[in-house]
DNA sequence: GCATGATCATGC
DNA sequence: GCATGATCATGC
């Protein structure tokens, strides 16, 4: 194929593509290889996920999809990633997926230095085309909506590439102790060890330790990616509190955020308020929340930093004697939805597996005040996934069972059990079989997030 | 004291 | 209007 862009050239190369804007594959091979359109079609349809990449490779580009250690377009160090947006109900465009790299070689990189990684060499300089995934359309038919190039160490800001060495390390450190098989997505924010197999049987060696492990990939986090679209869209909130802002502060995030409470812990919320200037005549419910705001120094519930890392800060009130009396709620589930879902593309697992949650500790006393007692960075530990997944299977052979009214309960399982959720007992959503349930969600034990905090 | 069901409060 | 975080009420 006559090449239509210098692969010596950079700015070739990314003229070349912004050609391809509001365009569709369809579109644009019908103009430069017509005689190919056919072959693809017959193609179509064999190929899996990553057809609409490998289709890019090879039919727009020219070259085949590889494996290399190098990048795509080699001479210049630039790697291709093509991936998907999709449109919110509210018609705002976000990152559909997580932004995945090349494979975690366990056995290799527990010798390698951040600055000469195999995955900063392949990955610095990247060329993003985002194109808008909907659901019924044919993958010739995407259009291409955002064609950038990203160049890792100098587009992104400062504070947010440090995190992501941090991330790096995080994850290395982890395998470097034998604890592949435990690595989670969720143990880093920005930078993620996803998942990345043919089938979910798929395990690899890995260094120190005999057990099997999960082959994984690198990747930017969906909330991360999203937050670099919103700005290539020109759509990004001015408005989100940033903890970096403050240069006087480190640029990491968790101990950006100790840094701010360090001063606080120990101190009753009524101490907190006179210090702060908060006066109230009567108490709101949300009075912690709204303390934390204070200490934070912003009127936002919204953090930028937190929702780039898919980070839910949570308030936790322990009851005088230490216990933890209130369980943790997950998203609500459709009964009829839940019953044709596998466990590890369930959203239950994918929140379990993405989402880091930030507690901030209060102990009740006596006299009505609470003791800001600490903060604590957790995500869910994947020795427990287990328990999760029985809860999860339980739950869904039960609906399965016409008995949607018996779903696993707290003692079942020390994990995980199922509750109500709803407005009012009349808020309810119609089961498989004829009924009416009311709406009920996943909840993690209140004892079992008590141990989890002493950790 | 705990399990379980139910509902309130708030913000988007 | 609804999802989500937070909390209450009841009964064993």
């Amino acid at each position: 194929m006559a090449s239509n862009y210098d692969d010596s050239s950079i700015t070739s190369i990314l003229k070349y593509a912004q050609t391809f804007k509001d365009k569709t594959l369809r579109d644009i091979m019908s103009h430069e290889v017509a005689e190919t359109v056919s072959d693809i079609n017959l193609e179509y349809g064999t190929r899996r996920k990553g057809n609409f990449g490998n289709l890019v490779e090879e039919y727009v580009f020219g070259y085949s999809p590889n494996n290399d250690s190098q990048a795509d377009f080699h001479k210049v160090g630039l790697e291709l990633k093509t991936t998907p947006l999709k449109k919110l109900k509210s018609g705002k465009l976000v990152s559909k997926e997580r932004l995945v790299f090349s494979m975690i070689d366990y056995m290799n990189i527990i010798n390698e230095t951040w600055e000469e990684s195999s995955f900063l060499t392949k990955n610095k300089l990247l060329l993003l085309l985002f194109y808008l995934y909907e659901k019924n359309l044919d993958t010739l038919d995407y259009k291409f909506k955002i064609i950038q190039i990203l160049d890792l160490l100098s587009d992104v800001s400062d504070a947010d590439i440090l995190q992501i060495k941090k991330d790096w390390e995080t994850i290395v450190n982890k395998i470097k102790k034998g604890d592949a098989h435990l690595l989670s997505e969720a143990d880093t924010l920005y930078l993620g060890a996803a998942t990345k197999a043919s089938n979910s049987s798929v395990r690899r060696q890995q260094p120190n330790n005999d057990e099997l492990a999960k082959p994984r990939a690198f990747s930017l986090k969906q909330t991360y990616l999203n937050s670099i679209v919103q700005t290539y869209l020109g759509k990004e909130d001015k408005t989100l509190f940033s903890l970096t802002d403050d240069k006087s502060l480190p640029p990491t995030i968790e101990e950006n955020i100790q840094s701010r409470f360090r001063p606080y812990l120990g101190k009753t919320n009524i101490e907190m308020e006179h210090e702060l200037g908060i006066t109230y005549k009567k108490r709101p419910k949300s009075h912690r929340r709204l303390l934390l705001n204070k200490i934070f120094g912003t009127n936002s519930n919204k953090i930028k930093e937190l929702e780039k890392a898919n980070i839910t800060m949570r308030v936790i009130a322990l009851e005088p004697s230490g216990r933890l009396t209130e369980s943790i709620s997950f998203p609500i589930f459709k009964y009829c939805e839940i019953v044709d879902e596998h466990w590890e593309e369930s959203n239950f697992y994918e929140q379990l597996t993405t989402k880091r949650f930030l507690f901030i500790v209060f102990k009740k006393n006596k006299d009505g005040s609470d003791t800001l007692e600490k903060l604590k960075f957790w995500n869910f530990p994947m020795q427990d996934i287990d328990n999760a997944k029985w809860v999860w299977e339980e739950t869904v052979k039960r609906i399965k069972d016409k008995k949607a009214n018996e779903l696993p309960g707290i003692k079942e399982n020390q994990v995980a059990h199922v509750r109500p959720h709803a407005r009012n007992k009349d808020d309810v959503l119609p089961t498989c079989y004829g009924t009416y349930e009311v709406k009920k969600c996943f909840w993690l034990n209140a004892k079992y997030i008590e141990k989890q905090l002493d950790k």
